[in-house]
Parts: C-alpha cells; structure tokens; sequence
DNA sequence: CAATCGCATTCGTCAAGGCGTATATATGAG
DNA sequence: CTCATATATACGCCTTGACGAATGCGATTG
C-alpha cells in the first residue's frame, strides 16, 4: 500500500530524520526484523514501526511477513536519480561514527540474541555479509 | 547569522520542497538575484525569500549584497557526504523536464531583462558559462 | 530629507509530522 | 477458543513549516 507514484520531495524527506536514517544504516544490505531495531535504537516500538511506515511510504524500503515477524529491507526507488542519492547517502552514513556504532551493536546482538529479551526467538538479520561472528 | 553546525538532517529537510529544489536548480553554477526567481517561478516574493532563508539557514546557499540587490549562489557544505549528495542532487535535477524548462525560461529572461518589469535594471546573473544568447 | 525600490521578516492560519500512551490487528501456541 | 507475542495504528499534544497578506528595513534616488 505504498504510494503509487515516486515522490521526489517526499523521498528526501524521508531522509530527513535521525532515526530514519538510523534505520536506513542498520538495514543496509541486510533484511530485518523489527525487534532488532527496537532493541538497537533502544527506542519504544510504535516510535520504530511509524518511522518504519513513513519510509515504506516514501518507497525506500519493502516489508515481509514472516510468522510473526515483520522484516524490513532497503529497496531501490524507481527513480534513478533518487537511487543514486539513496546509496550515496548510505555510503556516507556508514563513515559516521554514531552509525559505525549502531552497526556494532547490531552485530553483537545478532551473535547471541538469546541474551536480549526482545530477540530471543527472533529471526536472524538475513545476507549480512560484511561482519560474522569474530567479533565476539 | 546561518546555522553554525552543519546539520544533516536540515540538509535533507532543504532538499524536501520543490520550490526549493527549482531555487537550487536555477542557481546551478551562477548567481543570481532574488528578483530574477520571483520572474521565473512566477512566486510571490515573500514566498521566494522565505525558502532562500530556509536554504541559507541548512548552509546550501550564500548570499552577498549589491545595492538594492541581493545575490544568492550555491555553497557546498562543509560535510563532504552532504557536499556530494549536493552535487549529484543538482546533475539530478538537470534531467528534468519541469526543471529544464524552468532554466530555459531564466536563460531567455537573461536575454532581454527590459521585456520584465521585474528584471528592467537588475543585474545579470554571473558566472553563468553554459549558456549563451544565440538561445534567442 | 522623503520617496522609492528590492528584499526580508512578521503575523495569523492551517496542515504535516514527531512523540508517548493506549489500543487494535495478526499470527502462533496451548 | 484463549492467550501471548510481534507489530501496526489511533489518539491527543505539541512543534515545525508553508502560505498569503501586511509590514519592516537597507540602499539608492531625487
């Protein structure tokens, strides 16, 4: 139920908050399901999903079911120009220091989700590539 | 008296306003002055004036007074991330109709400023390569 | 000095959007 | 069916920002 028609304006827009841009660095190249978020940002749910809905809305990223869990994933606007600007900008966040920092506790967390109380049982992040497991 | 500490999530917030958007695509690598946007976006003044205080207020544009005219001009921000998103924001907006349209409009103005009572006396945007006036 | 020009700012109004809290919805478990 | 879990949405409150209309201010002109 995203907006049919790719709306320049309201994609930066989307990008013009701290923690959709958060949630825009933590996803990635990875699929994710929302409790991770929760449990990263350390941020109260509805606050992630109504931000989460608010970048489905500007058509940057997709939502699977899966069970009971929601994974959240980057997509690519139709836009080229606009798709351009999307890896760009996830490009810079990852040099950011509050951003390299979020990714490092995401990847802690996904080495024992046992110990979060709002993982346990929650599906893994999936295609992470760039960091396994060494880092424990 | 523009915003000290650059501030990223302003940036995109700048970028998240056509009317801002046709300001920072009319600028492209010239400056110009106020009178010569009113001309072209055919917006009530204050209007004009309010987006390009919102623009300087993000750190994107500068403006420098000459007499009764005020000149403003595109200034890369100081974050390098920001400055180049900027970059590829503006050869962005170069490939759209609406906004072609608006530069052809501004290129013909350049022509012959007498023809609008707006622009009669005002002084030509500078710096301006691209264009020449075998336009006309 | 007064008038005028070019532009900036203020004011009132309205819509968008951010937040916390509470509640609804969907799925799976028992 | 009932309950718990995971997530989404609704609600009320507040701030930001977009707009038109009016006004203020700096600079040139006469």
């Amino acid at each position: 139920m995203a907006k049919r028609t790719f709306n320049v304006e309201r994609f930066f827009q989307a990008l013009g908050d701290s923690t959709r841009l958060r949630l825009l660095n933590l996803m990635g190249e990875q699929e994710i399901c929302v409790c991770y978020f929760v449990e990263i940002l350390g941020s109260p749910q509805p606050k992630i999903s109504r931000h989460l809905a608010y970048l489905r809305s500007a058509g940057i990223v997709a939502a699977r079911r899966e069970g009971k869990w929601m994974h959240y994933r980057i997509v690519m606007p139709p836009h080229i120009g606009a798709a351009q600007i999307l890896k760009q900008t996830l490009g810079w966040l990852k040099e950011e220091k509050a951003m390299q920092s979020d990714r490092a506790r995401l990847t802690k967390a996904c080495c024992s989700p046992s110990k979060y109380a709002l993982l346990d049982g929650a599906p893994l992040p999936t295609t992470l590539q760039e960091a396994s497991c060494e880092a424990c």
